[in-house]
DNA sequence: AAATGTAATGATAACCGTTATCATTATCGT
DNA sequence: ACGATAATGATAACGGTTATCATTACATTT
């Protein structure tokens, strides 16, 4: 096997430090739509081609946190522990958990398929407890 | 809120029974494509766009079920207990494993937070057993 | 401070999986 | 067989994302 790593300089630019701090500034799960919108917003200019290698660069350094969803990914603050998400498909609406019993299972699942887990995405589906209600009446 | 259900009859054509009975033949998880590809090999003539309806529809009829990777949903028999998936970013393996206790916790977790659980996907990332010998040559 | 090398930017084209359109064909119930 | 309606297939369109490329910004060296 040939293997050939690349590695080279990645610059926190302005751009890119603004993304961060839209991102660190609160819990939302961000498209790169709506952090291009927002940061237009703010009166900064920025190209969305800008936003996404932005948001892969930073998330390559370990800046932020991801998940995919079926249509798009969102992004996040990564200074949090870990967690899964549910996602309401009333409203959109991410709840945030973690469960370290469900953690060390998968651990052990993998390993007795001889797999080397590098990762894992647990994404539920349901309805909130405000949707929830609204589908009862 | 207003709730309108529109239904109508599913029809099982020729070219629904051919993926149908394609993907009920093996263990595979299809994608579109392939599925498309191997139905035009055993000398069928079946368009891609009726390949995307009639993998949907079979589906919305719990004849196949999918699972929704980053880039693309796969299909597979839904002739099996329920189970999640592993898969290997080597080679692109995927291994099915099933763990009750984890789906308890889930569903537990979900309650806890309000949610009404509709459906989850638990995929998990790393090398399967012959790629990760491969690494470490 | 000027020059140099290199990565980032931004506008836009391209890409890829998927869905919509629409005229035509096939299917099912009667 | 007839009539109603769903399915088909070719292709356009869509949406999120990545590639292209000329230009700009940055850090390091002279």
């Amino acid at each position: 096997m040939i293997t050939v790593i690349i590695t080279f300089m990645q610059k926190l630019t302005a751009q890119r430090q603004a993304i961060l701090d839209l991102i660190n500034a609160s819990n939302r799960h961000w498209d790169a739509d709506e952090v291009a919108r927002a940061l237009v917003d703010t009166g900064a200019s920025i190209g969305i081609a800008t936003v996404y290698r932005g948001l892969s660069a930073l998330e390559s350094q370990g800046l932020i946190d991801s998940i995919q969803l079926a249509d798009k990914k969102r992004y996040e603050r990564a200074d949090k522990a870990h967690h899964d998400h549910m996602v309401c498909t009333g409203c959109g609406h991410i709840e945030e958990f973690s469960h370290d019993t469900i953690e060390a299972l998968q651990e052990a699942a993998a390993e007795k398929k001889g797999f080397k887990l590098t990762g894992h995405q647990l994404v539920m589906f349901g309805f909130c407890r405000k949707c929830r209600q609204e589908l009862d009446t």
